[in-house]
DNA sequence: GATACTGGTTACCTCAACGATACCGGGATA
DNA sequence: TATCCCGGTATCGTTGAGGTAACCAGTATC
């Protein structure tokens, strides 16, 4: 729980934002996965997840604890400082996360690469989430 | 790819409509589900899906035969027959509905406990599509 | 007094997914 | 003549997730 979180952990370029699974609502996953290794705050979380608005970081997290699958502490300081944590529910996510990675590191290309030879049109827009 | 499709094979009322996990758009693992075992007609497609119109359907399918998840074969007789089968690509995302399954099975009775004891407000609409 | 930091909140807007309803072409069958 | 079957299209409307921008309370520091 000590080391910071890599900013470039999600590579916002990646094609995994094509990848046909999601887990929960569009940042839940890489919420579950900047928790893995101890609680974080607030502020920490906003630096890997590049571009998420306060709003809808808070949305996330109020959704994943409303869920069972973080905890959130307030500890009357200040400035203050807010940790959330991953409960074994929120942990359990994981093997399928991995679950997904895997698939996308075996499949995706072949996917990418049927949605290319389709031709000319983007066709309806299936599959454009981002991911992990 | 004899017997007919149960048409209850999804039950709407489920709380696996709860599941955190979703596989490409909508209906996209139904389907993959529905062709499960062989090659199914469009209208053939319809009963299982209950609710689903044609036209979110014929989206469903070509945006999966973009992606090189299933074939189209369309027979020259009439009335009309068009046939919907699996590829190998489309045959691998069973492996990932089955570890969605299997985490539902675990962990969802958990999670929705967890909702229920969050008390009276239904807060905002994390995880509320339809599953399998 | 002014500014900064943390952890948010509020109001507004956009856009794609999804759904409801109606219609269609062509051959077969009554 | 009329109707059915099949595999769709066409048009319209709704909904909600997600984004933008601005603001806030309380303390500490300059």
């Amino acid at each position: 729980m000590a080391e910071p979180l890599d900013p470039e952990m999600f590579d916002p370029v990646c094609p995994s934002s094509a990848m046909p699974i999601q887990i929960g609502d569009k940042w839940t996953a890489m919420v579950v996965l900047c928790l893995e290794r101890g609680p974080r705050r607030f502020t920490e979380l906003r630096t890997p997840l590049r571009g998420i608005t306060p709003k809808v970081l808070t949305q996330t997290l109020r959704a994943m604890e409303r869920d069972g699958l973080v905890t959130r502490t307030a500890y009357d300081e200040n400035p203050p400082r807010v940790e959330y944590e991953l409960t074994a529910l929120g942990r359990s996510l994981l093997t399928l996360i991995d679950a997904a990675r895997a698939w996308s590191k075996e499949h995706l290309p072949a996917l990418l690469e049927a949605r290319r030879a389709h031709g000319s049109d983007p066709g309806p827009a299936l599959l454009k989430r981002p991911g992990t």
